[in-house]
DNA sequence: CACTGATGTGTACAAGTGTTCACTAATGTG
DNA sequence: CACATTAGTGAACACTTGTACACATCAGTG
C-alpha cells in the first residue's frame, strides 16, 4: 500500500474527507458543498482534490465506506456489552446515542445521504442499514429472544427497528449540544418504541 | 387579497415554487439549488425572485406550508375511504402510495427537508408530522381500534407509524417510475410493518 | 544514479453566483 | 384622474466556482 510522500506526514486525502465531514457537522448539507469549499476547509489547494477524488460524489462514496466501519465498531461494542437479554434495549439505545454523539458528523452525513442527491451514496447507506438489520436479526435469533416471531417477521421487525432508530437520529442530532434533559427524553422514547 | 398585475395572469410566485419543486423532483437536492437556477427554470429574471422571497430558505418554508395542505388533503381522503376497520391498513397504505406518486416532488422535498440544512424547514416538516400523528391517534381512538393500548402508548405508536411510513418514502420515491412489481413489494412490506 | 509515478503547488480562465440599482408598466384607492 | 404600491425587467457589480495546465518534489525500483 502506497503512502503519501512529500512534506507532511498527514494524508491529504483524510484531511479532505475530514473537512467535508466537519462542514456537514456544522449544519451544512453535503449536497451543497463544493470542491473549493472543502479544500479551503482542509487547508489545501483546490487542485489537490483531484489527486484523490473524481468529484464530490466520489468523496461521498468513500465516506460511506468509512461510515460502515463506524457502524461495525458500534455493533461490536453492543454485542460485547449486552450480556443479559432484559437490559438489551436500554443498553443498546445507550450505546447508540453515545456513538451518535461521538461521531456526530458521520451520523449527520448518514441522515442526509438517505435522501441525498447522489443515487450511489443513497444506495450505499441503505445497504449498510440492511446489513446492520440482518446482523441484528442474527443476534436476536442467537439470544433466543423473540421466538414468537417467524423468521420473515423477525427480519422485517429488525428492519423496522433500524429504520426507527435511524429516524431518531434527526432527533438526537438536532439537540445534541448539551441539552441533557432532552437527550434523556429521546432516550426514553426510543427505548419505548423498541419495546412496542 | 392582492393579485398579480402586469402581463401574464399566472403568478410568478407559484412559478418559482413550482420550479424549485420540479428541480427537486428531477433528483436535485433542495439545499443545492440556487436563486438563479430556480428563476431560470421558472422562466423569470433573477431579480423577480426577491419580490416574493427573501432567500431560498424562505421559499423552502413556504413550500412546507403547501406541503401541509397536501398532507391534510390526503388525511381527509383516507378518513372518507376507510369505513371498516379491518381494511384500514391496506387502504391507508394504498392511499398514501397514490398520493406519494401524484405529488412526487412534494414528498421528495419532505424527505430531504428532514435532514436539510435549514433548521426552520426541518422544524416545519417535523411539526407537520407531529400533527399528522396526533390526528391519526384521534381517529384510532374514535374507531375504538387499539383499546388495549394506553393513551400515551397510542400516541407513541402513531408517532412510530408516521415515522415508519415517512421512511418508506425513500423506498417509494426511489422506484416510482413505473416498476409495478417493486411498488407492490413496498406496499406489502409497509403494510406488514404497520400490522406489527 | 536515473527513471517513473504519485502527490503536492500556483496560475489562469470562462462560467456561474447572489445582490443592487434604476426603470417601466399595471393595479387598486383616494 | 392622480398617486402610491406592486410586480416585472435588464444591466452591472464583485466574487466564487469547477477544471486545466505546467511545474516541483518526494518514494521506490531498476
Amino acid at each position: 500500500m502506497a503512502d503519501k510522500q512529500r512534506r507532511k506526514p498527514g494524508e491529504t486525502r483524510e484531511k479532505l474527507m475530514g473537512a467535508a465531514l466537519a462542514l456537514v457537522g456544522k449544519g451544512r448539507h453535503f449536497a451543497s458543498l463544493g470542491i473549493r469549499e472543502v479544500t479551503r476547509q482542509a487547508g489545501v489547494v483546490p487542485t489537490s482534490f483531484y489527486r484523490h477524488f473524481r468529484n464530490m460524489d466520489d468523496l461521498g462514496l468513500q465516506l460511506v465506506d468509512e461510515l460502515g466501519l463506524v457502524l461495525r465498531r458500534m455493533m461490536r461494542e453492543a454485542r460485547a456489552n449486552v450480556l443479559q437479554a432484559d437490559k438489551l434495549i436500554d443498553e443498546s439505545v445507550g450505546i447508540f446515542i453515545t456513538h451518535a454523539r461521538n461521531n456526530r458528523s458521520f451520523f449527520m452525513f448518514m441522515a442526509q445521504g438517505l435522501a441525498g442527491e447522489s443515487r450511489a451514496v443513497q444506495e450505499g447507506i441503505r445497504s449498510e442499514m440492511r446489513y446492520f438489520a440482518s446482523e441484528l436479526a442474527n443476534d436476536l435469533r442467537r439470544l433466543k429472544v423473540a421466538n414468537h416471531l417467524s423468521d420473515a417477521d423477525l427480519d422485517l421487525t429488525c428492519d423496522l427497528v433500524v429504520r426507527s432508530v435511524a429516524f431518531s437520529l434527526t432527533d438526537i442530532l438536532g439537540i445534541s449540544p448539551d441539552d441533557e434533559y432532552q437527550e434523556e427524553q429521546v432516550r426514553q422514547r426510543t427505548a419505548r418504541f423498541l419495546q412496542l
